[in-house]
RNA sequence: GUGGGUAUAGCUCAGGUGGUAGAGCACUGGAUUGUGGCUCCAGUUGCCGCGGGUUCGAGUCCCGUUACUCACCCCA
């Protein structure tokens, strides 16, 4: 084959695409339970907008994005969604008509990094915001929704990590502190580390490398430098998770890529998953700045993103897929006409109905019948037609009668909708 | 961008020390002129990733390359 996907972005096929249509339908029912609304934004839009928003040093932006010019503009194709659900709050300007505003989005995300397990370059987010509410309690409800739909599509374990980043000049004052403290330690840090130390000091904190760790250890926690406000935010925060009795685990390492970030930041882990690198399932946080910094009015923000390859690999494999109501196996030219008919009324009972028309012996038609797990075949043959009959064989057990044609649809749409006979007949369902 | 692993039938994979391809599953036909699943029998499917080298001879050894994959960086 020399026609393939593009490196890192994959084909999702029928089989698997069931899984998606249920985790989207729990995403959005779990949304919608807290009050928030879809939000469709584009997915191309023009580059400075990732660029101010996410950050110009941040590898998303720096190295990531998919972008290129047209007809003189500068677009690219969204690596995230805040950034564009904030700039489609701003220019709607939503907050002149509801103080506090609800969105959740669901779609695909691009960024060119050498794909992994759980990690592509065409990978599905879904994610939630909220505008214009700066309390904790908003933080803290956030992660309620969030804890409720993992245990909903049955993530089996994960845990909560939660810090808080302070307002802009913690962050800058704790950035001082930290280069303090590593500087005399600088030539015990990784390679990777050394380069941190110039550009973002902070992620030397979650560096996985044990050297890191051991220089990590008595760092200065930037908790301690929070501000009153800081703080009391901070403190209504985990207030609100322990009356939620969310169990937390506070994580001062706990820095995220993007630079937009102020006070409360979290990450979501999946436990014992084998998901390697790749554990962490959704992350968010607080954007106290970023609407007013995008020319829009001083309006606090929270919102979080997670992967859903990445929830996929870890719940479990739904059931299968049942098989239609009726598979028809029609014999014969006068039988293919009659089963046409028949395939579509039985359709308009709600009844889910495969017709066979290859104009194959009936061995064949019954073999694809019970490969597709089909609760009924009608079979439809000359002898069918002079007595007026049709032919109904019960996959599942192995009753077999004859009904008349007339009205068959509505016989067949009942007796669809009534249980198996025999349920421990029931395989090849697969 | 860096490092490791892998590449053989539609799928999952065997193929010591080089002798010109195999199994299971799937699919098709038959045993059953119009009756599925189970069983039995038979059959179809391969530029052995690609290019070059060594050799009388390469799926097998060497070099290169591409793809996939895992890990790092980073992130969902």
């Amino acid at each position: 084959m020399d026609l393939r996907a593009v490196r890192g972005m994959n084909d999702i096929l029928p089989e698997q695409v069931r899984r998606w249509h249920q985790l989207e339908a729990d995403f959005r029912l779990h949304a919608e339970l807290y009050g928030y609304a879809e939000v469709r934004t584009p997915l191309l839009e023009h580059t400075s907008l990732f660029s101010r928003q996410m950050g110009e040093t941040t590898d998303v932006v720096e190295k990531e994005m998919y972008s290129f010019e047209r007809h003189g503009e500068q677009l690219t194709v969204r690596p995230e969604g805040t950034a564009s659900a904030a700039r489609a709050y701003v220019e709607h300007s939503v907050h002149a008509k509801e103080p506090i505003t609800r969105w959740y989005y669901l779609g695909p995300m691009f960024r060119g990094e050498r794909p992994a397990k759980g990690r592509y370059r065409q990978f599905y987010q879904a994610g939630c915001e909220v505008l214009g509410d700066a309390g904790p309690v908003c933080d803290a409800e956030m992660l309620d929704l969030i804890a409720g739909f993992l245990r909903r599509i049955g993530v089996p374990d994960f845990t909560i990590h939660v810090n808080s980043l302070g307002s802009a000049g913690t962050r800058g004052r704790y950035r001082d502190k930290l280069l303090e403290y590593f500087t005399p330690l600088r030539d015990r840090l990784s390679e990777d580390s050394q380069r941190r130390f110039e550009r973002n000091p902070l992620r030397i904190l979650d560096s996985k490398d044990p050297r890191d760790q051991e220089a990590a250890k008595g760092a200065p926690s930037i908790l301690d430098l929070l501000d009153d406000d800081d703080l009391a935010h901070w403190k209504g925060f985990l207030h609100a998770l322990d009356v939620l009795g969310l169990p937390y685990v506070v994580d001062p390492g706990l820095v995220r890529g993007l630079d937009y970030y102020t006070r409360t930041l979290f990450e979501v882990k999946a436990v014992g998953s084998d998901l390697g690198a790749q554990s962490t399932l959704l992350g968010g946080g607080r954007y106290d700045t970023m609407i007013e910094s995008l020319g829009g009015p001083k309006v606090p923000a929270i919102g979080f993103a997670m992967g859903l390859e990445r929830l996929l690999t870890v719940i479990p494999e739904p059931p299968p897929r049942r098989g239609p109501g009726c598979f028809i196996a029609p014999i014969g030219a006068a039988a293919a006409d009659r089963a046409l008919l028949l395939a579509r009324e039985l359709r308009s009972f709600g009844v889910r109905v495969e017709l066979d028309g290859r104009g194959v012996k009936l061995k064949p038609m019954l073999r694809r019948a019970d490969a597709l797990g089909a609760r009924l075949c009608i079979i439809l043959g000359d002898g069918e037609i002079e007595r007026g009959v049709v032919t109904v064989k019960d996959l599942v057990g192995h009753a077999q009668d004859e009904i008349p044609f007339e009205g068959a649809a509505r016989v067949l749409a009942d007796r669809v909708s009534e249980p198996s006979p025999d349920i421990s007949h029931a395989r090849g369902l697969r």
